[in-house]
RNA sequence: GGGCGAGUGGCGGAAUUUGGUAGACGCGCAGGAUUCAGGUUCCUGUGUCCGAAAGGACGUGGGGGUUCAAGUCCCCCCUCGCCCA
């Protein structure tokens, strides 16, 4: 009897020897075919959790694979070790957040080592790092330089009680705060932004040539925005129509201008610059009301059209004139206007904008058609296409024909023109937080804000800092810090005490990882070149926008400014986005205390019953709902394999000539690397899992046939069982592998099909009578429609249900099925 | 409200490209063999209904349609999920 499958002992020698002898290490000038296979940078949270050993089993399958196929497969890792649980966690225990960080990470470390997940360990890049920081803050100047980034002011969620700024995710969902319950206000500061709308229509446009999931794509495409229209300018009037002696106008931006002439008043965000100037004096104590009440609301408040729109508007006792009738018509403030998009103002046109047209209602303004509803029509706002009407020289026009005219008209007038808008914004990258990377800027008070020369880089915070319970960044009030020398000058200056969003750390991580160690920049050109874009990277489908449009818009920037190679315009070649797990209906994650840990299953099944548990449990881009029943059918499974491997199953193994018995079972093992190789191209690891099986029940039961089973007919096969499952069970493979055959799986070749030896003797003919099966014949794969007939006639079970009768028409599709219509 | 995706046995799921045996594979369950017993292992069965069986009828959220043939294509509806508003 041989040894029984000892995975405790076989996982740890193989984990050893992988990382001792740095098996999957690559470098930079490997002659082999070049592969970049990621998986986002985790946030070291802690050991690995379920979700975790999804995610990280996907993306080491891949490696081992393309390796396997002869590839050079740069497999890196990182940790995205900055932001805010990390703080919390210092807030709470007073300690500085970089030993609570290199623990967490130490312990992330030791999961993923432990599920047998192989990385080039020389490559870890670490946010939180130094040297990482270092480069941060240069690429930061760099955008600087170039007028990609830039200052100004914007409102933060301001909590009154920590008497500090809140991100977004601790407002809760009714507007408090998370550790105070005050009520969260807007309150305005001078931040830092990144002009990612620079990027706008390259964004748009780039995604089309991207082999990414249909769905993040259109994600994309929403989140962008863009919509043409039109910009042109309303002349304010008083509260009588009579136009100010000052000429003065205010700018609209709409998507419709073919519906001008139904503009029955018009609406100015309530933060609009001109609204003192357009406030009449018997309105001032009601708007600057009004105003004050927007300003503590929410953006996602002001945009729902949740609840009656009657406490949300203003009239501001001005009015403005239509360019295109020369009527007068009422401005009001509204909430769901807001400034940051389009002209922070717009003309409103009840008849073909639902929301126009509850606002209307709530106000009692007039409603005109401009564009005839079809017959019938009973809804509210008619937004679809329709003849224009009650529109002077663009009635009988349809939609596009008349936004082309109107616009046209607005140019030769010359009150405006046609523009395109985009929803997406610049990217406010400023963090009111301590444990982020901080921004390189100097205050002085003579030069204003002066960034941090290259050569004083990196700008590091210090260690002792004292962390308040409110929540308060330390470096507010760290004198050391603070306190500095104007670049320029050499006068006493201040220290911004802002960091970056995480966001902008998980931005260039990726390109980081191709040049990992360099001290003069964040990375070589030339070798960026050698391995980018990321051939295939795989993450969850929460980092569908923000994270993916951030990255995308660093990598061409880089490219732009000579950083990144020129050509490089797109960071991720092919995205896979795996589904979450989820645990009683909501995602699994830390913060909502439902994580599942691996550590049990570690320990009583091993690594690779576990992670081919995960492989079988369903599609990879489906969501799972957490459950273990099923994963000692996995763990059954190996053990299985495991006896037939090292001779441990009753039966009779001879050596003999082939039989007809033994070259089925040779066309099946074909048949599965012919079908795995393609699942494995296809991401259907469940139903290659499910090949696997059915092999493996079919080699015992030839095993253990009255016949006896042939030497060398089993060991093809079992040796191609092992080649096969090596990516998904890298241990198991490896140590069966090394007893029989010496050396090391994952150095074999991927195993080729023999295309003419994987074809079957004989298939199956279903023949129906008026599409009901009746009967089955085994034929030959190649016979002749004539031929398939006649056999199908000669069934008699086929006759019995024809009852004599003629078919009158008979469907011929040899070799798989014969239909006979009566 | 709009967009996208999904709905298949007791459960997870399968049915590739172009409509062609629905339920592969596994879990669970039942029976048998091994075992003092439990566990392990091996074998067999397992959509529902009728039937002792042979066999038959029904069956992929609901309703309609196209077709010799529909889980798959078309139309309407219901439910759930995600994103946007």
């Amino acid at each position: 009897m041989s040894d029984s499958y000892d995975f405790r002992a076989i996982e740890e020698k193989w984990q050893r020897r992988w990382r001792d002898e740095g098996t999957y290490e690559v470098d930079n000038d490997d002659p082999r075919p070049k592969s970049y296979v990621l998986c986002m940078y985790p946030y070291p949270s802690g050991p690995a959790h379920m979700g975790h050993v999804r995610n990280y089993t996907f993306g080491d399958l891949l490696v081992r694979y393309r390796t396997m196929q002869g590839q050079a497969v740069l497999s890196p890792i990182g940790f995205d070790s900055f932001g805010l649980p990390a703080e919390n966690a210092a807030i709470k225990t007073g300690e500085h957040p970089r030993p609570f960080t290199d623990a967490k990470i130490e312990e992330l470390t030791s999961s993923l080592q432990r599920l047998g997940a192989v990385y080039d360990w020389r490559r870890v890049v670490k946010s939180h790092d130094p040297s990482y920081i270092h480069w941060t803050q240069w690429i930061f100047l760099r955008f600087l330089e170039a007028g990609l980034a830039y200052r100004r002011n914007a409102p933060v969620n301001w909590c009154p009680g920590c008497q500090t700024v809140l991100a977004n995710e601790q407002v809760l969902a009714d507007g408090t705060c998370e550790r105070s319950g005050d009520l969260v206000e807007r309150r305005d500061l001078e931040q830092w932004f990144f002009r990612i709308t620079e990027y706008a229509q390259q964004l748009l446009d780039d995604l089309q040539g991207l082999d990414w999931p249909e769905r993040v794509k259109t994600m994309q495409r929403n989140w962008i925005g863009r919509s043409e229209g039109a910009e042109f300018d309303l002349v304010l009037a008083d509260g009588e129509g009579t136009p100010r002696a000052d000429g003065l106008a205010l700018r609209v931006f709409t998507t419709r201008p073919d519906t001008s002439f139904g503009m029955t008043y018009a609406v100015m965000a309530p933060e609009h610059p001109l609204v003192p100037e357009v406030t009449s004096d018997a309105q001032r104590a009601e708007v600057e009301a009004f105003v004050a009440k927007v300003r503590q609301a929410s953006e996602l408040e002001r945009v729902s059209s949740e609840g009656g729109l009657d406490k949300r508007g203003v009239f501001t006792g001005s009015t403005v004139i239509n360019p295109f009738n020369g009527k007068a018509v009422p401005l009001y403030l509204a909430d769901y206007v807001l400034m940051g998009y389009g002209t922070g103002a717009i003309m409103a046109v009840p008849a073909e904008d639902q929301r126009d047209w509850d606002f209307a209602q709530a106000y009692d303004l007039p409603i005109v058609r401009t564009v005839q509803p079809p017959e019938g029509w009973e809804g509210e706002a008619y937004t679809g296409d329709g003849p224009t009407i009650n529109s002077e020289w663009l009635d009988g026009l349809g939609k596009a024909e008349a936004i082309a005219k109107a616009i046209d008209w607005l140019e030769v007038e010359g009150h405006g023109e046609g523009t395109v808008n985009y929803r997406l914004r610049d990217w406010l990258l400023s963090r009111q937080r301590f444990w982020g990377c901080p921004i390189p800027i100097v205050y002085c008070p003579e030069h204003g804000a002066v960034p941090v020369p290259d050569d004083q880089l990196p700008v590091l915070a210090p260690d002792d800092v004292e962390f308040r319970p409110t929540g308060e960044s330390p470096l507010r009030f760290h004198e050391g810090f603070l306190a500095t020398t104007c670049p320029v000058c050499g006068g006493p200056a201040t220290r911004e005490t802002d960091t970056m969003d995480t966001f902008v750390d998980s931005s260039w991580y990726f390109l980081r990882f191709a040049d990992p160690t360099n001290e003069d920049a964040p990375f070589d050109p030339a070798a960026v070149a050698e391995w980018l874009p990321v051939d295939q990277y795989i993450g969850g489908i929460e980092h569908a926008i923000l994270h993916l449009m951030y990255a995308r818009f660093f990598t061409k920037a880089l490219a732009d400014l000579g950083v990144a190679p020129k050509e490089l315009r797109e960071p991720f070649e092919r995205l896979f986005t795996q589904g979450m797990i989820r645990m009683g209906g909501t995602k699994m994650s830390k913060s909502k205390g439902n994580l599942v840990a691996p550590e049990p299953y570690l320990d009583s099944m091993g690594a690779d019953s576990l992670r081919l548990f995960h492989l079988f449990a369903g599609p990879p881009q489906d969501d799972m709902e957490w459950s273990d029943t099923g994963i000692e059918g996995c763990s059954r499974f190996l053990h299985r394999v495991w006896r037939l491997a090292t001779g441990d199953v009753a039966g009779t193994v001879v050596e003999r000539e082939s039989t007809a018995v033994d070259e089925e079972v040779e066309a099946s093992r074909h048949r599965l690397i012919q079908r795995v190789t393609d699942e494995y191209e296809r991401w259907s690891y469940n139903t290659a899992v499910a090949g696997f099986m059915e092999f493996t029940n079919a080699l015992y039961k030839y095993v253990q046939s009255d016949a006896g089973a042939r030497q060398a007919t089993v060991d093809e096969a079992v040796d191609t069982l092992l080649l096969l499952l090596a990516p998904m069970t890298p241990h198991f493979s490896a140590e069966l592998w090394e007893r029989r055959r010496g050396g090391e799986v994952h150095a074999e070749p991927w195993p080729v099909a023999d295309a003419a030896k994987a074809v079957h003797e004989l298939v199956t003919l279903v023949v129906q009578v008026n599409g009901k099966v009746r009967d089955t014949l085994e034929v030959a794969p190649d016979i002749s429609e004539a031929d398939a007939e006649a056999a199908a006639l000669a069934s008699a079970k086929v006759q019995a249900f024809l009852d004599g009768a003629e078919p009158r028409k008979v469907i011929v599709r040899p070799p798989k099925l014969v239909n006979l219509v009566v």
